[in-house]
RNA sequence: CGGGGUGUAGCGCAGUUGGUUCAGCGCGCAGCGUUUGGGACGCUGAGGUCGGUGGUUCGAAUCCACUCACCCCGACCA
C-alpha cells in the first residue's frame, strides 16, 4: 500500500478529546475516527488490524470445534422478556419501533436468539455437544462511553456458545475454550491473565475474563504471589484475619459525643477498627437494606448485589437513612425492626465489638452476634485490597490494573430452560440442555494491545496483529536511484507476500522516520543515497534500537527470513 | 443519572471589560522554488453561518435565556 494513497492521515498534535494512550494514538494515526459517543469508523489500518485478531480468533474458534454462523441485530424484544433480561439489562439495551409499533432491540449479546435457535434444532443428546459462534456487531447502550475504542456503544465482539448435555460436559467445553482464549492473546503477541470474575449481567456461575495489563484499565486484579489465585478485585476472597475470641461481655453504653466515622471512634476508644462495627445503607431496586461489616473492611457492591439478587444498587442519601428513624454516624443493627439486615461474615467471627447506639453521641462496647442483633442474611461482602492477604493461602496480595479483554461464563441451563431449549437423552428423558457463554470484544482487544505496546513515539505492534508488517521508506532524492529502486523493492516484497507499507511521499526524513515510528509497523526498511552505496537498505525492528544493513541483492527473500523468524518467536 | 469541563478552519489553540488592526495564530492542505538520515525554509493561496435557537442592543464570538453535542470522574461491561 503506497501512502499517498493511504485513507486517513497521521496527526501531529494529540487530539484534545482523548487523554487515554491508546485513543490519542489511534487518533494521531489515522486509525479510527469519531461519528457520535461511543460510535466509531474504522479506517485502513485499524481494520487491517482488526482483520488479523479476527482470523486469529475465528481460527481458534474453528480449531476448538466451533461453527460459525450468523444471527440477527434485530431481535424482538419479547424473546428478553421471556428470560427476564429485558429488566436485567435495562438501559443498555438499544430499542426501537418498527411501524407496526413493535418494540425491537439491537443485540448486546445473542444468548435468547442462540438459545431459541438450539430450541428448534438440538433434540437429541446425539447432537450434543454444540458450539457454535458468531463475530458481528454488538450494540450496548453505555451509560458512558470512554476512552476511545476502550468502551464503545456499538463494537464487533466474537460470541460462542456452548451446548452439552450435563455440567460435566459443559465443563470440556469450557476448558476448551479457556485454552483457545489463550492461544488468542499469545497468538496477537499479548500477555492476558486469567482471573476469576463475577458474572455480572450475563447471569450463571463459573466465571473468568481474560485482563490486559493496563495502567489506564479500569479493572483491578487481585493476584496471589504464593499460590497464584488471580480474582477481579469485585469477586476475590481473602483473609479476613482471625478475630479475637474472648468471651461474650455484656452489653454496655458508651457516650461518644460528636463522634461519627470508625476512624474516629476507633480512636476515642481506643480500639482497632477492626474491633468495631460498620453500618452502611443502601437502596436495592428501591428497598432499604442495612448493611453491617467489621469497621476495617469496605463493602464490595457487585458480591452484596449478588448476595441481594438485585438489579439496581446505590448508596442510601442521608435523607432516606433518617426516613427510616436511623441515626447516621451511630447507627447499628441492634434493636431494629422492619429493616432488612445483611452481614458482612467479618462480624460473626469475633467478639466484643463496638457499635452504634441508635442516638446521637452514643455506641455501644461489646457487641456480639448473634447474642444482641440478627441479620437476614451473613455472607461475604466485603471487598479485597492490595493490603489482604489470600483465603487460600495467606500469601501476600498483589493488585494490577488492567482492561478485560475477554470474558467466559458458565451459564447452566436457567436459558435453556425458560426458551425451551431441551434434548432427549440416552435414556429417553428430556432435559435442558447445559450452556456456556464466551465473549472477546475485538476493537477493544485492538485498543488494549496498543495500552499494552507502545512508547513515548507511537504505537508498537506486535507483529501478528500490526496492520503491515514492512515500512518502506525511501530518502529520495534527486539524481540518485532511490526511487527507482525502491520502486523495485516494494514489488518484489509483494511479490513475495510481504504486507508493505510503502512512504512514497515526497518527505524530509525526520517526517518519515517519526510516521513510521507512530504508526508502529514492525520492520522499517530504508532506502537511501547513502545505504545505496554499500548496494544495501537498512533495516530496522520498531521494538529494538539497532538497525543493520541488508545487500538489495535477494532483499525479498532475506527479509521474508527476518519476519518468519520473529513470528516464530 | 450525579459531579466537573469544553464547543471559534481538517487538528491544536488565542480572542470573551460588546464597536473595521475581532474573525486571528500554529500545524495541516494547494501551487511554485530552495532543501533532505529524526517532525526544513521562503513566497503565494484555499478554508470558519465563532455548536444551535431565541433574546438584549444602533451594534454580539463576546451579555442573557433555553438547548444540543462531546470529554473527564463515579454507578455498569467485551
Amino acid at each position: 500500500m503506497r501512502l499517498t494513497k493511504l485513507f486517513g492521515k497521521t496527526q501531529r498534535e494529540i487530539p484534545a478529546e482523548a487523554d487515554t494512550i491508546s485513543h490519542q494514538l489511534l487518533l494521531r494515526t489515522g486509525m479510527i475516527s469519531q461519528l457520535a459517543a461511543g460510535v466509531y469508523s474504522y479506517l485502513p489500518l485499524a481494520w487491517h488490524s482488526l482483520k488479523k485478531i479476527e482470523n486469529i480468533i475465528r481460527d481458534e474458534m474453528d480449531k476448538a470445534g466451533g461453527q460459525e454462523i450468523t444471527m440477527p441485530v434485530l431481535q424482538p424484544i419479547e424473546l428478553w422478556e421471556k428470560t427476564g433480561r429485558a429488566q436485567a439489562f435495562g438501559p443498555i439495551l438499544f430499542k426501537l419501533v418498527d411501524r407496526r409499533e413493535r418494540t425491537l432491540v439491537l443485540g448486546p449479546t445473542h444468548e435468547e436468539v442462540v438459545t431459541d435457535l438450539a430450541a428448534h434444532f438440538t433434540q437429541s443428546y446425539r447432537d450434543l455437544p454444540l458450539m457454535l459462534y458468531q463475530i458481528q456487531t454488538k450494540f450496548r447502550d453505555e451509560p458512558r462511553p470512554r476512552g476511545g475504542l476502550i468502551r464503545v456503544r456499538e463494537f464487533m465482539m466474537k460470541d460462542l456458545y456452548s451446548f452439552d448435555i450435563d455440567e460435566a460436559g459443559l465443563d470440556i467445553s469450557y476448558q476448551k475454550m479457556l485454552q483457545a482464549y489463550k492461544n488468542i492473546y499469545a497468538r496477537c503477541g499479548l500477555t492476558a491473565l486469567l482471573v476469576e470474575a463475577d458474572s455480572g449481567a450475563i447471569g450463571g456461575k463459573d466465571s473468568h475474563e481474560f485482563i490486559l495489563p493496563a495502567e489506564s484499565g479500569e479493572d483491578e486484579v487481585i493476584y496471589c504471589h504464593d499460590c497464584k489465585y488471580t480474582a477481579n478485585a469485585e469477586k476475590a476472597q481473602f483473609n479476613k484475619g482471625k478475630a479475637k475470641n474472648d468471651k461474650p461481655l455484656r452489653i454496655e453504653e458508651m457516650a461518644t459525643p460528636g463522634i461519627a466515622t470508625i476512624e474516629a471512634v476507633a480512636n476515642f476508644l481506643k480500639v482497632p477498627q477492626s474491633q468495631t462495627i460498620k453500618a452502611v445503607f443502601y437502596i436495592a431496586d428501591g428497598k432499604f437494606v442495612f448493611v453491617v461489616i467489621r469497621g476495617d473492611l469496605p463493602v464490595n457492591e457487585i458480591k452484596l448485589k449478588n448476595a441481594l439478587h438485585c438489579q439496581e444498587l446505590r448508596m442510601a442519601t442521608e435523607a432516606e437513612i433518617i426516613d427510616q428513624r436511623i441515626v447516621p454516624g451511630a447507627a447499628s443493627p441492634i434493636g431494629i425492626k422492619g429493616v432488612k439486615v445483611v452481614a458482612d461474615d467479618s462480624i460473626t467471627s469475633g467478639t466484643n465489638f463496638v457499635a452504634g447506639g441508635n442516638k446521637p453521641d452514643t455506641h455501644i462496647k461489646n457487641v456480639n452476634y448473634p447474642r444482641d442483633f440478627k441479620a437476614e442474611l451473613v455472607t461475604d461482602i466485603a471487598l479485597a485490597r492490595a493490603s489482604d492477604t489470600c483465603a487460600k493461602c495467606g500469601g501476600k496480595f498483589q493488585s494490577i490494573h488492567g482492561i478485560e479483554v475477554g470474558h467466559i461464563f458458565k451459564l447452566g441451563s436457567f436459558l435453556s430452560q425458560t426458551l425451551g431449549a431441551s434434548f432427549i437423552d440416552a435414556d429417553g428423558v428430556s432435559k435442558p440442555i447445559v450452556m456456556g457463554s464466551y465473549g472477546i470484544g475485538l476493537g477493544r482487544l485492538l485498543a488494549a494491545a496498543i495500552e499494552q505496546n507502545h512508547d513515548d513515539k507511537g504505537i508498537i505492534w506486535p507483529l501478528p496483529i500490526a496492520p503491515y508488517q514492512i515500512y518502506l521508506c525511501p530518502l529520495y532524492r534527486d539524481g540518485t536511484k532511490v526511487g527507482e529502486i525502491a520502486e523495485k523493492i516494494n514489488g518484489e516484497l509483494e511479490v513475495a507476500g510481504l504486507e508493505v507499507l510503502f512512504d512514497d511521499r515526497q518527505e524530509s526524513p525526520g517526517v518519515k522516520f517519526n510516521d513510521a515510528d507512530l504508526l508502529g509497523i514492525p520492520l522499517r526498511v530504508t532506502i537511501s543515497p547513502r545505504t545505496l552505496e554499500k548496494k544495501s537498505v537498512e533495516v530496522k525492528w520498531r521494538m529494538e534500537k539497532e538497525s543493520k544493513l541488508l545487500p538489495i541483492e535477494g532483499i525479498a527473500s532475506a527479509i521474508k527470513q527476518l519476519i518468519a523468524e520473529k513470528s516464530a518467536k
